[in-house]
DNA sequence: GCGACAG
DNA sequence: ATCTTGTCGC
C-alpha cells in the first residue's frame, strides 16, 4: 500500500499542531464512494515496549474479507520512537511505525479502523484523520475512551448511540457495542466518511466484544507480537 | 492556578 | 499505552 507525507513527522510539539490545524481542512465528512461497496477492511493497533534505553513501538495491520471478516493479509513493523505522547499529538507518535506496516500490505482496503480518535480532536484531527488523509482511504476513528468530546450515555442495549460533542459541535458517536462496559466505543470520523456512515459500518462490524472486528484482530496481533519481542528481549540485546 | 488528558 | 495483585464470574 502506498502512503504519501505531505509533512514531515519528526517536528516540535507547536509545529505538530500548526500541522494539524492545516491538514484538518483536508479532511471530507462526504461518504466516500467505493463505501457503497466494501469489500476489505483493515484494523490498525500499536504497542509499546520501553526499556530505559529506548522506547520501541509496534504496529499491525489486519485486513479482512467483508461481510465474512475473515483475515485476508496481516502488515506489521516495529521501530524505535522518540516523540513522546502528548495528548492531541498522538498521531505523530504513532503514524511513522503505522505507515511502515501499511506499506507491508499488498492489498488496498476499502476502509480503515484505527484506535483512536478522528474528529473528535480538539483542533478536529485525530490519528484517524491523520491516516486516512495520507493513504486517501475512508478512515473511521474508534476509541475506547472519549478525550475531549462530551455525550450523554447511551442506552445499555448494543446499538444505542447518542452524539459526541465539543461544545456545540457534533464530532462523533457514543456507540453501545458491548452492553457489559460502562463505557460506551467512541466513533468518529477519520477522512471521506460521515459521522452516521462511520458509527453504522463500526456497528456492523463489531459482531461481538467491544471492538470492531478488525481492529481486536490488529490488538491481539500487535499485543502478541510485543509479547514475543519481550520474552526475546535477552537475545535482542546481543545484536 | 488546578485538573483532565485518545494511546 | 504499560505495570501489576487480587478478585469475580462463566
Amino acid at each position: 500500500m502506498n502512503v504519501t507525507l505531505a509533512h514531515p513527522l519528526d517536528v516540535t510539539t507547536a509545529e505538530a499542531r500548526a500541522i494539524q490545524t492545516e491538514l484538518a481542512d483536508r479532511v471530507s465528512l462526504e461518504d466516500d464512494p467505493r463505501l457503497r461497496d466494501i469489500h476489505l477492511v483493515a484494523g490498525i493497533d500499536n504497542a509499546y515496549a520501553r526499556t530505559a534505553a529506548r522506547t520501541t513501538a509496534f504496529s499491525a495491520v489486519v485486513v479482512m474479507s467483508w461481510p465474512e471478516l475473515k483475515v485476508v493479509e496481516v502488515g506489521q513493523a516495529q521501530r524505535e520512537i522518540t516523540f513522546p505522547y502528548v495528548p492531541g499529538l498522538l498521531s505523530f507518535r504513532e503514524l511513522p511505525v503505522i505507515i511502515e506496516a501499511l506499506s507491508g500490505v499488498e492489498s488496498t482496503p476499502d476502509l480503515l479502523i484505527c484506535d483512536g480518535h478522528g474528529l473528535a480532536h480538539p483542533r478536529r484531527f485525530g490519528l484517524a484523520c491523520h491516516v486516512g488523509v495520507v493513504t486517501g482511504i475512508p478512515t473511521i476513528g474508534s476509541a475506547k475512551k472519549p478525550f475531549v468530546a462530551s455525550y450523554d450515555p447511551p442506552d445499555m442495549t448494543p446499538g444505542a448511540r447518542s452524539v459526541l460533542h465539543i461544545g456545540p459541535e457534533p464530532v462523533g458517536i457514543a456507540l453501545r457495542t458491548y452492553s457489559r462496559r460502562r463505557l460506551p466505543l467512541f466513533v468518529s470520523p477519520g477522512d471521506r466518511i460521515s459521522i452516521d456512515t462511520a458509527a453504522d459500518l463500526a456497528f456492523a462490524m463489531t459482531p461481538k466484544g467491544l471492538l470492531p472486528a478488525p481492529q481486536q484482530a490488529a490488538h491481539n496481533t500487535v499485543t502478541s507480537i510485543r509479547r514475543n519481542y519481550i520474552e526475546h528481549a535477552a537475545e535482542n540485546e546481543n545484536l
